[in-house]
DNA sequence: AGTATAATGTTGCAATTGCAACATTTTTAC
DNA sequence: GTAAAAATGTTGCAATTGCAACATTATACT
């Protein structure tokens, strides 16, 4: 279940989405889906699938910005979607369901029972992204490629509480949101493995230290 | 006045402080704020001064995180403070008031009028921090300490809204800032200066392009 | 199934950067 | 007011990195 309807009832989340007038969308792989549904001040969750918020900046450089996978929330609020630059690309097929921030902002809901819970959940939601965000900006404040690599596997090792770590990024992703060369990742990543600290097959890689 | 009291008129703005147990703390410059106040789940903001945010990871590298200047928000849910290794530091005389973030949570208070707009204000500013946080990432994707400058000073100059920039941040404040070589950056700079892309005397900085 | 396209490996080399080690200036603290 | 501490300048050099340019899979598409 979405964060976004913590502590709400099933009954509820229908009253909810009713009068948020949520709507859902499939999309297959590859779509852009802020180009796909036109609106500009949405809140969104991820029913099944796998997407992500990317940038293009000025020179054509596109960034990683975030992953969404199941259940995880995006938004208008949350990303600062308002800015052309950005888009959110399927990278497999995905079902979303998007609702209409204004709504939710709206004067007349707030006396709705179930209403203050969900802003509360939308509150811990944005907050946590927040701490994503300073885990980024953690790693990229490293200044050696093998302390960026390490900060990331570390991260990810404690939020999936296992030193066996599966990639969801490609490796030309997982360069691109780390901000370094691919090749010169690659060379690290090599290096690393020879000397131990990791060994890796493919997207799987095990830290051993 | 705080965005965090944005259409809330004076009266309910006292009787949100008093609801919410505010307490106003005055500090001198350099206090560590989060170990004087000693609470770890609360929402702050500036009256007048000037703080920063700052981490130490474990080999004892600080970071700072973000700068706190009059008016602004900072707190539990905005930050992470949960997390020992941060820290508030005063970088000059700052007078703070803080407010019991579990009262903020707590169920009785929705009733209030004014309570549904403070929730607002609230999420309004995390979703901004959100903005702030996704610009550093920015500026730190960047490859070259040219480029990190560069989009720093363009940053700054957007959100200035003029090319004459004075730094908030000491030179040695600012490399551990975009995560660079205080010495590098320096050299840079003075490369950026003598290119003519920039003018700066001490923390006056302006864009020439 | 077969081809186009994208991702993954690999390497040499030049450019950028971090680091160490200073001198000098500014700020802080008593 | 003065000593100590911190910040600002400056430079040479070694290490790291980005980049270009490939070969080799793997994946996607019709």
């Amino acid at each position: 279940m979405t964060p976004l309807f913590f502590n709400i009832n099933a009954k509820n989340q229908e009253k909810l989405l009713y009068t948020l007038e949520a709507h859902t969308f499939t999309f297959p792989k590859n779509t852009r889906v802020l180009t796909a549904i036109k609106e500009d001040n949405i809140i969104g969750y991820v029913v099944y699938g796998y997407m992500q918020i990317t940038r293009t900046d000025y020179n054509g450089n596109m960034t990683i910005i975030e992953e969404l996978k199941e259940d995880e929330v995006f938004g208008t609020s949350l990303s600062s979607l308002n800015n052309l630059e950005y888009e959110i690309v399927t990278k497999e097929e995905s079902k979303i369901v998007i609702l209409d921030y204004n709504r939710i902002l709206a004067e007349e809901n707030n006396k709705l029972p179930y209403f203050y819970q969900f802003f509360k959940n939308l509150l811990e939601i944005t907050s946590n992204k927040i701490l994503e965000k300073n885990e980024r900006i953690e790693i990229l404040s490293k200044k050696t490629i093998r302390d960026k690599l390490l900060e990331y596997f570390r991260i990810l090792s404690e939020k999936l509480g296992t030193k066996n770590l599966h990639l969801s990024l490609s490796f030309t992703e997982l360069a691109d949101y780390l901000a370094i060369d691919r090749s010169a990742m690659y060379r690290e990543l090599k290096n690393l493995k020879e000397e131990g600290f990791i060994k890796s097959e493919k997207k799987k890689i095990t830290l051993l230290y």
